[in-house]
DNA sequence: TGTACATCAGTGAACGCGCGTTCACTGATGTAC
DNA sequence: TGTACATCAGTGAACGCGCGTTCACTGATGTAC
């Protein structure tokens, strides 16, 4: 339909976006390029204009789900300190929360991909494990700079962010069917990163925090 | 071709044994009925006789997964302490060692399935649900027969297991891709799980534990 | 700056293929007498 | 116990459908002169 060069750009965001969305909700293999492209507002055709497979989508919203999931987290930890508060914890209550767990299209990738990530094909596989890289990277840092005893803080990183994901995939995974079981998964979840935060926190704050 | 009762009974059994490996490494609309029955060992139009439906079969899968996990783990722990071993101690090295990685298959079907789980239907998802409380049951259980301090043994319950699923299925979803950071994931929830066990191992242990 | 043409992101129909499901048929198993 | 028949777990071909992918075509954008 003639189209400018920046427009056909942005056409192509729209089809990675709306991809992102339905492939986190109802699975990469429960979506047709169809269905796909008629929620991005094209028509079937113009899916090859721009990737020159499924699979090769399936790589791009990898990337750029995990990648403006790094973005997203910088911006929160700013936020959580230039407002004075522990960033560690403002993190964890996040992805701990009931809206987290319910913004499943919107939230963290990682989370959202992990059951699927191993079934995908290599490229989308190593974005998935950059982007986790990544992550943990950046957490080990907040760790560093705002615990008293920094020591071993990718490794906290790496068991704490752990704790996160398997506590938001249980509850997320009882949600509909039961939702005060669900609520119980993530409350005993924030419960634990709490006390367990004795390990990383700075020294004269022990015990559990009130919240 | 003319078979006794038994015989369907163990044809089905069959069915959904095929089944439920092919799911797991798959995922469940990846595997087409004519491959699943051929695996089975039969052809594609037998598939009716057993099942109503595709969705039928999932539902059946789950709750064999589920309920045949159960057993298993009632086995390992049995063992563990008939050998004098601790249960708990049994349970988190044997689901975080590089084996139980590998063996997505046979492995614990909570964590094989919490991905596609919120994506099934209503039965599936009721019968992951239900294998997960009754998990979570046995657990706290464990935690209560072994621990001195018995003190809110279903949420110690809950965020070990979560602890454990998380750091499972990080270490899986880069296996592939970079075994090393795989390895590193997995040495990491052992970790902390040895300490974060300073809560709930009996008062005259505390610390590390070596390996 | 204006004209002529190549580019390429769109459209929408069509392709072959494998999906879940249905069907007519087979023949040993299980039942009735 | 033996015979006659109904049952039903199998087979394998066929169904319609939606999948990923390809194609011929359109026409505004972008480029060459």
């Amino acid at each position: 339909m003639g189209v400018s060069r920046q427009q056909a750009a942005e056409n192509r965001s729209a089809i990675v976006a709306a991809a992102d969305k339905l492939f986190r909700e109802r699975g990469v293999d429960a979506v047709g390029l169809a269905e796909l492209m008629k929620a991005a507002g094209f028509t079937q055709g113009g899916f090859y204009n721009h990737f020159k497979s499924k699979d090769a989508l399936v790589a791009a919203v990898m990337d750029k789900a995990l990648t403006e999931g790094g973005a997203t987290y910088a911006s929160l930890i700013d936020n959580a300190k230039s407002a004075g508060v522990d960033p560690v914890k403002a993190r964890i209550d996040w992805y701990l929360s009931p809206e987290h767990r319910a913004d499943i299209e919107a939230g963290c990738p990682l989370s959202g991909f992990v059951g699927d990530a191993r079934r995908l094909d290599d490229v989308a596989r190593g974005a998935y494990a950059a982007g986790l890289a990544m992550n943990l990277a950046d957490f080990a840092k907040i760790i560093d700079e705002t615990r008293a005893d920094g020591a071993n803080s990718r490794q906290k990183a790496i068991a704490v962010f752990s704790q996160m994901v398997g506590t938001l995939l249980l509850s997320r995974a009882v949600a509909d069917v039961d939702p005060s079981f669900a609520e119980e998964i993530l409350e005993a979840g924030r419960r634990a990163l709490a006390d367990g935060r004795t390990d990383t926190e700075p020294g004269h704050r022990v015990g559990k925090t009130t919240r």
